[in-house]
DNA sequence: CTAGGGTTAG
């Protein structure tokens, strides 16, 4: 039996690959016993193989399976070569298995459903009905891994979930498995409604189960939660591990208390690039631009070698606080001092450092010189700028181009019907409109965290008039009442940005007549004590009619008014914002 | 030889 090759096996080598291929052949050749043949193979998986893993292993594998002394290959060895290999040889290897007419042991279904979680759907499912047939569906260890499959190969939170309930929900592994599941499909809030079942049943959380749930507090902003998990983690003197230290950091930052952040930071007896870079897009979302740059400068004097992602995060720093020369120096000592190779996000990040500070011109030149074909992320950034800065022309070009090239990308609809929104050609706007609806794209929905006394509320936009409940008629009723304040203080509506949202073929009442951000805070006003600052997190970037009016809000009902968009912190404060209007 | 988690441009 030989291992079907690759196609790409066919090319040679890298010649310092091919050098280690010789000496896995010799290697190889010289094996005569099943101990020393598992030996070689796990020393070859492991450690000889980096040079070009997927080619040696393939190469290795082939060699095995054609191996004169078949009576080698049990199912302890496939399981070494389904653990070991790139997922699509770890499934073929798995595949190879049954063929032998060998039986999986408990070992093989959680090592082949870890590599199923990197593939499409299919494979999960193929090998949950294996799992099934061999009757090793219902051992914990498998269990655990189907969730994460599910969830990680297809989103598919509906199985990942099916499976969860028939388990007995006792470890804490089980449980951060499908809090993760939820996490990665993008509904935190259930993660979190999770976490909290998780308590009443009793189930300690271990040091996993707070990373994932500080993963979920970092979505939604969820400040009271990352500070009771931080001081969970003290009381129950659970590890802290640098991967604990760093989703605290993360959690804390993007919650909006650097403060905190910075103290666990400090704490740490090993800092690593990770802890570094996560102050960093702390310090960057909230403006605090300069401090970041001198954090990744402490670094470097640190001697902690920055890797690709803390590039990108002191670029966003440098772009989002308007340090273009700043952040095009550090672009620069990326390549000529550390001698890295930039990406496209960084690229990306120095178009929009350009753009946002209006150079528009600038920005598009240095999106078509790229040595990388400029990516949609980074003409959307651009047409953004745009839109900001005056440059219909430009943004309308760049605009239908993205939707030519990807006609089901809602973003690049909305884009492009904001840039005509702009310029008030509500006709040309109108088309837009009407050609996502016609094609079936929807817009992603905004949607706006708020967390009051620990637990977390989410709202949609709405209040077009649908009858709803009671709580639901007070709270647009405290809409109402917020923004007649806001226009004693002198707001008046942003007109491109209240009209951008008109949906067309939605029917009348598809007009969302308040954004999601507008509700959570009149939700925060009514229900947190008077004078409390009020922390609210949206999904997507915060439109300028909603920050004039939270801004004027702020001034109104003498509140602080936390808002974290997609991008930044916006720190509302006596009728002015954090962000200077730069954002 | 078994499981869950861990920073990433807009």
């Amino acid at each position: 039996m030989v291992f079907p090759a690759e196609p790409h096996l066919e090319h040679p080598a890298p010649s310092r690959g091919r050098a280690a291929e010789q000496r896995c052949l010799a290697l190889l050749r010289r094996v005569s016993s099943l101990s020393s043949l598992l030996q070689t193979l796990t020393f070859l998986l492991k450690s000889g193989l980096q040079s070009n893993p997927l080619v040696l292993t393939s190469f290795a594998v082939s060699l095995v399976l054609s191996s004169p002394a078949p009576h080698l290959l049990d199912t302890f060895l496939f399981n070494t070569l389904i653990r070991s290999l790139p997922p699509p040889l770890a499934l073929r290897s798995f595949s190879l298995l049954l063929r032998r007419r060998l039986l999986p042991n408990r070992f093989t279904f959680p090592f082949l459903l870890k590599a199923c979680a990197s593939l499409p759907p299919g494979p999960t499912a193929q090998a949950h009905a294996s799992a099934l047939k061999f009757g090793f569906a219902a051992d914990s260890f498998v269990e655990n891994t189907l969730i994460h499959a599910y969830s990680a190969s297809s989103s598919d939170l509906a199985s990942a979930r099916k499976v969860f309930d028939r388990t007995p929900q006792t470890s804490p592994v089980t449980w951060s498995a499908m809090i993760g599941a939820c996490v990665r499909g993008g509904r935190s809030g259930d993660a979190l409604a999770l976490f909290r079942r998780m308590q009443e049943r009793g189930v300690r959380p271990d040091d996993v189960a707070v990373i994932s749930v500080l993963s979920a507090c970092s979505d939604l902003g969820a400040l009271e939660l990352a500070r009771w998990l931080r001081r969970y983690v003290e009381r129950s003197r659970i590890p802290k591990s640098p991967a604990l230290c760093n989703a605290l950091i993360d959690a804390l930052a993007k919650c909006g208390d650097a403060g905190a952040a910075r103290a666990v930071f400090d704490e740490m007896p090993r800092r690593t690039v990770v802890s570094y870079t996560a102050v960093i897009d702390g310090l960057a979302m909230q403006g605090r631009g300069r401090e970041a740059v001198g954090v990744f400068e402490g670094m470097v004097r640190a001697g902690v070698a920055p890797d690709d992602v803390a590039f990108i995060g002191v670029l966003t720093a440098c772009s989002h606080s308007g340090l273009v020369e700043e952040g095009l120096r550090w672009f620069g000592v990326m390549r000529e001092r550390f001698g890295m190779e930039p990406r496209m996000e960084h690229y990306g990040c120095v178009v929009d450092m350009l753009g946002r500070a209006g150079q528009v011109e600038r920005a598009e030149r240095f999106a078509r010189a790229m040595p990388v074909e400029a990516n949609a992320v980074v003409w959307r950034s651009l047409a953004a700028a745009c839109r900001v800065h005056g440059r219909p022309d430009v943004g309308e070009r760049i605009g239908r181009r993205l939707i030519a090239e990807e006609p089901a990308r809602d973003s690049h609809y909305v884009m492009l019907s904001n840039v005509y929104a702009a310029t008030r050609r509500w006709e040309e706007k109108g088309r837009v409109r009407r050609l996502m609806g016609r094609r079936g794209v929807r817009k992603e929905p905004g949607c706006s965290a708020v967390e009051i006394d620990g637990e977390v509320f989410e709202f949609a936009a709405g209040g077009g008039g649908g009858s709803g409940s009671e709580a639901e008629a007070e709270v647009y009723a405290m809409v109402e009442e917020m923004m007649r304040e806001a226009r004693r203080e002198g707001y008046e509506a942003v007109e491109a940005e209240v009209l951008a949202d008109v949906e067309e073929g939605d029917g009348e009442a598809g007009a969302l007549r308040w954004h999601s951000e507008k509700i959570a805070v009149a939700f925060a006003l009514l229900r947190s004590p008077r004078g409390a600052a009020v922390r609210v997190a949206k999904n997507l970037r915060v439109c300028a009619d909603c920050h004039l009016a939270i801004k004027l809000v702020a001034k109104a009902y003498a509140r602080e008014i936390v808002l974290r968009d997609r991008s930044r912190f916006h720190c509302f404060k006596d009728g002015i914002c954090s962000c200077g209007d730069f954002w």
